[in-house]
Formats: structure tokens, sequence, C-alpha cells
DNA sequence: TCATATCCGACAAATTCCGTCGGAATAACT
DNA sequence: AGTTATTCCGACGGAATTTGTCGGATATGA
């Protein structure tokens, strides 16, 4: 028996420094989202405006942003006086799709990627159940959110259930 | 490896391979776990076999083993004829248990952990309860299986709800 | 034409992930 | 005691990913 097992309660030994993490992308691109709907209107608010209101690395979100443009979640204007505007209205777009735009699929292990070969294990992987429950599960809780729920800025929330 | 996937249908330009990703230590280390359950018979099972069993590697599981026996999760024997037992009942361990002491807290984005700084930005941030509500759901998810689930093959799985 | 913006590709530093290696400690068996 | 099987532990290294920066090309309005 161990021995060692100093203190209870808490695991000790950090790898990574935690599970299920979104990276950069997704924080700076999510407060990019919130911070455009909340300066929107009807013109385009500029990159710079957004990142010095955000203190967020100029270049590095223009590239972020470049993702949410492809998917369509925001319409871009170049030129001067230009920018970008919601594409949508905020309650109509719901964070699941801004995180994937951001991120890629939500996968919570390769096994369950579409691509190549899909874990050759095939049968007896009672696993994967385990995963895909876990994958919708984070769908749910990010579809349960629209852009507007995080750009109001009194509201508790918006439980719907 | 990628392999670019040229038909359309979906983002383009990926970054990484998907969100919310469990690294290989999730991965290794849970199917150890449903290995050593349907291996135990009350002797403790080596490393060897199971790494064999499984085709892992066998160093790099060696260490990842470590956490769950940290945990409390696995009781360990040293010496011939030596190796793993559950510490518990199958039946009786969550896998969230098991998914935390393998990689860290559930923490979607560094805010939400407990150390350090806590975002400065405390008041305007409706956004973390975004992200509490993830991880909640990824807790939930996980802990709505136990071991006994994955380790029970046929079984089509246990909706507990 | 000039100032303001987005757009785009290449590059670089830092960090994390995924292991390997070489032993040291421990326990059973002869 | 010696041998063998096994966990335990720390250090190391390569690869991949993340997190940016930089320089310019392109578009637009004044």
């Amino acid at each position: 028996m161990t021995g060692t097992h100093a203190a209870e309660g808490g695991a000790r030994g950090l790898h990574g420094s935690g599970a299920v993490a979104f990276s950069t992308r997704g924080e700076y691109g999510v407060r990019f989202m919130v911070a455009l709907a909340r300066m929107d209107r009807g013109e385009p608010v500029s990159l710079t405006d957004i990142a010095e209101a955000e203190d967020l690395p100029r270049a590095y979100l223009e590239q972020i942003v470049g993702s949410l443009r492809d998917a369509g979640i925001i319409d871009s204007q170049r030129g001067a006086h230009g920018g970008y505007r919601l594409a949508r209205p905020a309650n109509e777009l719901h964070m699941g799709e801004v995180l994937r735009a951001l991120e890629g699929p939500i996968v919570p292990m390769s096994c369950l990627a579409e691509e190549g070969s899909p874990c050759n294990r095939a049968g007896s992987c009672t696993v994967a159940h385990l995963w895909s429950r876990v994958r919708d599960a984070v769908s749910t809780a990010l579809d349960s959110f629209t852009l507007a729920d995080l750009a109001k800025p009194g509201s508790p929330i918006a439980i719907k259930r």
C-alpha cells in the first residue's frame, strides 16, 4: 500500500491544468462576440476597437475572427469605416454554433471523429457510449445559451430547459 | 493526420482537431480501468497483462496508472505476483471520479479554476455562467456511468436519469 | 491619393502531450 | 540468500499544438 498520500480530498500532481478545456480561441472569440453584440449600433465595429475594449492581442484576434466570418456568424466590411457586424440577431445565435466555429467540432475522444479509421476495436467499445454522451451534454449546454443571454449584463441567466 | 477531406459540407481551416477533448491519458486510463474490471478475479492483475491486452504503451500506461492509485481508485501490490485491483466494486465507481483523477479537474475555461487570480474582470462576466454550465453538464454526464456499465460488454447502456 | 480596415500566409516562442529509459524498492518463491 | 517479477519514480526528449507576431496585399471611403 502506497503510504505517501499526503493530504486527502484533493488530487495532487497536475499534468496539464484541466480537462475538457477550451483554448483561448474559444475564450477570445466568445468575448469578441459578446463585445460586438453590445457595441453593434448598425455601423460596423472595427477589430481595433473591440481588441482594445476587451484587452486582447489584436493580430491574434484577427485570426480568430476569420473563423467566425467563414462560418457566416458575422459579416465583415473592408476598407475605411469597415469592421464587423452580427450576421443575425443575437437571440437567434446559439453559442454551440459559435464554439464549433472557433474550436473544431465537439469531440471528447478521437474515435468519435468522422474522419479516418473509426477505432478498429469497433465491436467491444462500450466506452464510446460514454464519450458520445459527454459530447451531447456539452452541445446541449452550449446551445442553451444564445448570444443575447450573454450580452445582457444584468440578467441572472435565462434558463431554458 | 488530418487527411484534408476535400469535400465541402462544413467549416474549413481546422486548427487543432477538436474541442473539449480528453487526452490519451483519459482514453488509456479508462481503457485500463475497464480491462481491469473485466480481468479482476481477486488476484492482482499486472500492468504488463493489461497493456498487452489493450495494446497500449506499457511505460506510459504505468505513469497514467499512478494517478489512479494516488486517487485511491485502485490498489497496488508490489513484488512478484503483484499488480492492481479495484479499490471498490465497479458499480460504486462513477466515471467522473476516474476522469478527474486522470486529467485534472473539469474546467472548460481557466477562469473557473480555483487557483490564482479569478479573472480580474469579475463583475461583468456573464460568460462565466456559460462555462460553469458546461462544466456541470460534463460532470453529470460522466457520473451517469459507473465502471460496471462500461465493463459489461452486451448491455446497451444503463440510462439513469 | 491617402487613410483606414480587413484579409492572408509565413514564421517563432512557449507550452503541453506522449511517450522512453534506467534504475530503485518491494515482495514472493526456491 | 539469491533470483525473479513487479510496482514505483524521476529525468529526459521529440513531436505537436497553442499563442501569438509580422509584413504586406487588398478593398473602401473621403
